[in-house]
DNA sequence: TCATTAAATCAACATATCTTGATATATTAT
DNA sequence: ATAATATATCAAGATATGTTGATTTAATGA
């Protein structure tokens, strides 16, 4: 139950569901391009990767100071069956924006 | 994105779930019954009930004063998978204690 | 009509969750 | 070591959600 619980309070916020969706649609991607691609503020979004890491959704690679965020796998049936409704969402998803290859993430 | 959270908070609710999974095994209940099998007050109970209705799990089927939740069917994929989940869930289930059928229904 | 009963709704309070700005931690470069 | 930067965490306030007891609604039967 509880474990059923985590994962489904993690996939009630409306945010959370456009920070999975935008990583799945776009793979790998590091907070600093998160913060600019998805015009939030660090703190928020550094919680919100957290409770879909704890989750099981996501997994993060760091690398450096940086940390780079993609959606985990495997997935079990559950998560899976929750991608595939969030893939059908019709959600206008931001543009990815890559500052962190360019060196100019100064946040 | 409404519709698809609006599912997803119907489930972060372990009231609702064991709710979800009683109904599910026994098969249509009238709320007394359930009041009395899930040892809950009623108010508490009518609430949950309209959320998990709302959400499109359960239908209501009333006969005279009597309302009949039952799971609704049929399911689309995403809540199909919800309940899969929950069917595997190690829950301990209460007993179904029919009261409505032997007129003893007072509360 | 009036009383009874099942179920739904309301109001008040308690608890949980989200947002923000500030602070802490950790890695890299000078 | 020091400074700068990326990310994580904390604290405070705002909003949402769950619980309870009281009230309302609706159907039945005397």
């Amino acid at each position: 139950m509880e474990l059923f619980l985590k994962s489904v309070s993690a996939l009630n916020d409306e945010t959370r569901v456009l920070i999975l969706r935008f990583i799945d649609t776009h793979g790998e991607c590091c907070v600093c391009d998160l913060q600019n691609s998805l015009d939030m503020i660090q703190s928020r979004l550094s919680r919100h990767l957290k409770i879909l890491k704890e989750a099981g959704f996501l997994r993060v690679d760091r690398k450096g100071t940086w940390a780079y965020y993609s959606v985990r796998a495997p997935l079990d049936s559950f998560r899976i069956a929750a991608l595939d409704e969030i893939r059908c969402l019709d959600i206008v998803l931001p543009k990815l924006i890559k500052i962190s290859e360019t060196g100019e993430c100064k946040l």
